[in-house]
DNA sequence: CGAGGGGTTGACGCCGATCAAAGCTGGTGG
DNA sequence: CCACCAGCTTTGATCGGCGTCAACCCCTCG
């Protein structure tokens, strides 16, 4: 069972400041793109703008309860934490994904804690002022029906991948996801902790630790610079179906 | 790895006729609740509903596109089939649940393959009409994100309750997913076949055996009639955090 | 330089996948 | 009414993969 762990840090955000709103791409960011400028004139002074370190918690499941969030810039995971402190990792968030939409739909508290893996740049939106938004401007909905329905698509497609096959399958499967979505410009993703993908396909770390090691040997994983890997998309694929032995 | 069963079945379905929506409880599903009378009055001629018999395909990934679907009763299974053959069981949905909303969003194929489990009861509206409903009526707008948000609540459980843990452990949360959403008012529920849990599970068809046998055996699982079972639900709790050993 | 945390590797035992066979049950036809 | 069959469920035996525990390596930071 994986454990939280306590490495998470709960220092302060550094405010950005809102002037930066105006000439932001802000507007850019999915869940808006649909409105007219005017609808932005009496509402940008309730939006922050800030910047979480990596492994700052954003919020936790419970608390809170008034804000939304919008991912400018950077990566968060969504966790799980039961009772007895096993924790799992639902989903990765990047650049464009909303957090905390299930406020607006009656929820009477955050129901993941959101983390920042690597530096994450962000705004926060009073539940407010997006419902007071939306009363005007209802095309508003369709962005925020898009986005739920893309969340959903995310949790499906986790379903499917880390819910059958062996642990060499799941571990390639993964790597293949983080290509698809988070890459660089160059097909670069930075690769996570041990812990991390241990915590989303749910093996130990030991385990994907074998794996990494395995592909890297095999010539599956290329580091390219700092934390910066590629892969070899074919060779995962081919794994992502059928087994890889070890030994 | 599970295949998808030959058990399935494509006869027709049974149309219901569409005098019935005057007088049913359709109002009272969750998405039309918000809506006055009027709204319905040009809708209905819409609107079909019909009666799948068990084991029918409601609809597969990638056909139709016309129509979301409304499960007035019984139960149905969302499923993912690879290009393999494997299947897994995304979710399960019971009355008032709805099928299709990535339509809505802009899909262009329905994005899973929806089979009844018990016979279905529900209602086949097209997109069409959902669209015009809304631009009259933005309540809509909030229950369906609602819908979605329920959906993708359930997806995030399902995650967390088959993501680890060994097969006692899931096995035991899966029946208390049974117990809590799909039992009638004596608290009893249907048990699915073996290949349908396990399907759901991840784990093989002879280990839900397994499970399911041992769980008779001590007492934790008891037949009502039928297929009706009840469940011993401080002991599934307690073994869906602690591993039930056999042996 | 030492301490500490993450990553890697090894040894071992258990759990569950796999293959095989027997039991059960509901449906069909004689 | 019973025999029979097909499909589902249960049970057994075996084996491989992965969890577990432990040691060691490597890098960073104080």
């Amino acid at each position: 069972m994986i454990r939280a762990s306590n490495k998470v840090c709960y220092s302060g955000p550094e405010w950005m400041g809102r002037e930066h709103c105006h000439e932001c791409h802000f507007r850019q960011l999915e869940i808006f793109s649909e409105l007219p400028d005017s609808a932005f004139e009496n509402i940008l002074e309730h939006i922050d703008h800030f910047l979480y370190p990596s492994d700052s918690v954003i919020y936790e499941a419970g608390t809170d309860k008034q804000h939304i969030y919008l991912v400018r810039h950077g990566m968060v995971k969504l966790v799980h934490i039961t009772q007895d402190g096993a924790y799992r990792i639902l989903r990765l968030l990047g650049s464009g994904s909303a957090m905390g939409l299930e406020l607006l739909d009656g929820a009477d508290r955050y129901h993941h804690t959101a983390i920042a893996i690597k530096q994450v740049n962000l705004c926060k939106i009073p539940v407010s002022a997006i419902l007071q938004l939306e009363s005007i401007h209802p095309a508003l909905y369709h962005s925020i029906g898009q986005q739920l329905q893309d969340q959903l698509n995310l949790a499906d497609q986790w379903i499917v991948a880390i819910g059958s096959g062996h642990a060499s399958q799941r571990v390639a499967r993964l790597l293949l996801i983080l290509n698809e979505y988070f890459s660089d410009g160059d097909g670069a993703f930075i690769l996570l902790s041990r812990e991390d993908m241990a915590a989303m396909i749910g093996i130990t770390v030991e385990t994907v630790s074998r794996m990494i090691a395995e592909f890297k040997r095999q010539g599956f994983l290329l580091k390219n610079r700092g934390n910066l890997y590629t892969c070899d998309v074919t060779a995962m694929e081919q794994i992502s179906r059928q087994h890889l032995s070890l030994s």
